[in-house]
RNA sequence: GAAGGAGACCAGAUGAUCGCUCUUCGCUGCCAGGCGGGGGGAGGAAAGUCCGGGCUCCGCAGAGCAGGGUGCUGGAUAACGUCCAGUGGGGGCGACCCUAAGGAAAGUGCCACAGAAAACAAACCGCCAGGUCCAUGCACGGAACGGAUGAUCGCCGUGCACCGUGCCUGGUAAGGGUGAAACGGUGCGGUAAGAGCGCACCAGUCCCGAUGGUGACACCGGGACUCGGUAAACCCCACUCGGAGCAAGACCAAAUAGGGAGGUGUUCCCAUUUUCGACCUGCCGCGGAAGCGUGGUGGGAUGAGGUGGGAGGCAGGUUGCUCGCCUGAAGCCUCCGGGUUCGGUCGCUUGAGGCAGUCGGCAACGCCUGUCCCAGAUGAAUGAUCAUCGCCGUUCUGAAGUUCGGACGGAACAGAACCCGGCUUACGGUCCCCUUCGUCC
RNA sequence: GGCCCUAUCGUCUAGCGGUCCAGGAUAUCGGCCUCUCACGCCGAAGACACGGGUUCGAGUCCCGUUGGGGCUA
């Protein structure tokens, strides 16, 4: 198991690289959230959120954050070259327990690991 | 037990593992940073942004008009549209609750439908008196007319009386199915009919005086009266209001780019000047016969410049308008490193602060003493998983007669973004007190 | 985060506190016309965001919620 923290360096932090991820990054579907994943440069893989005001109430957004927040912070050594991620949370987000999150999320990347070895 | 009313309080707890953020200490590292230990980490509403302040900036914030806000009294407060205590009014059987509650006798406007009439009070119907017209009765008189004739009667005229109807004049405001609201209500007297016209009781308005209260006001006595409502319609009166907002504002580094601050500067007028130019003139020197020329010096008036003052114009700011005030300009001079975007730092949490206590006050609150430091994120931290305990509900079986045990489920509203004081809205529960009704003792 | 505006049939809108009070257009439905559809004609149903207050009487005036929309880096 490797570092299961997440620190301020390993988040997207600007307008900037949120654009260069939804643009050129590849895009990935789950009931809950809309990932866009893109390899980037960085020794370290990146996380960044968008919860937009129709998912819910304030307190329901910070919550479906940080259960994504946890989510990649449990399992980013799954993202084997290093990549930039933006998680955009869907509206059944809201009242899904914490372990579908934990579920889909590696579905998703593992898909992707396959789909890579096939090609 | 049911239905209510008022107030206070809490916002599940503990532990383990993995994380986030701030701070502090130690070690390490050239720096960036890294490692380890300690401490702190959402709310009663953090919400809505409806009020009020602090703080910051703005060409100072001034006057008048306009505009906004507030509106019983006294107090509290940094301030408030908030709070406390009271007064008046309204609601409820009651506990208690609600109350933008100044002025309608300063003026203007409006009051649909219905109704005689919707605001100065009058017009209409009705009632009463008088006059007049017509009809009837009685009395007197007349003889033209009618019934075959006479009497009688009918007929005609005059006078009187009275009924009815119409008209005119006058008196009335008691009554008039309406309406939200109709010029006090009831009774007696009074009158041609009536009327606060008079009297008694009641209701209300205004004024004066006495008492109590700081005051709103209460209560008592006297006098004048009987007067619509609406100001959350315009308005009047009193008080009050500069604007923008931490994305305010200050600073740093890099890239790009060539800027910023101060002064002067436009038109006119006045004063002053050891400035300058040309003009007029007096005196002196030189030249000339003279007009005159030239040099020096004094005076006058004028123009340009400098300085000071005043007035005006252009563009803009000052919430709207007028005044006032302020700022700016093409160019020139002087000085300086500044402006914009992105990133970062500060602002940024020690404050009208919390807690406890004494004292003052009915209370809101205030004074003093002690003690504590109690969130500061910025694509935006305060979480996830597990265990135990505690609360509530459903169900099960066993003990048992309302407790224990097992299983399952639930635990509201809601997330700080500069900070406070309020209001409003959303919402789970606990406790205490009070009211009404029912039942039992 | 801050500052503002607004709400009327399904949609776009009128509306001077009162019998024009909820009007108009379009969409919907039914009928007529046509061989049928369209057009046209006739008719019907359909709304004052919510809760209080002022007033005799609120769509309208005042207060508070709720929902939309806009500006601002």
């Amino acid at each position: 198991m490797g570092d299961q923290r997440l620190q301020s360096m390993e988040r997207l932090r600007c307008p900037r690289a949120y654009r260069r991820v939804f643009q050129q990054g590849k895009k990935l579907l789950s009931p809950l959230f809309v990932l866009y994943i893109l390899p980037t440069s960085q020794p370290h893989s990146r996380l960044g959120l968008a919860v937009s005001k129709r998912i819910g109430s304030a307190v329901v957004r910070n919550r479906v954050k940080r259960r994504l927040r946890e989510v990649f912070r449990r399992h980013k050594d799954l993202l084997n070259p290093y990549c930039d991620v933006v998680v955009v949370a869907r509206s059944a987000a809201a009242n899904a327990p914490a372990s579908v999150y934990t579920e889909q999320f590696c579905r998703l990347l593992r898909g992707r690991q396959c789909g890579k070895q096939e090609a």
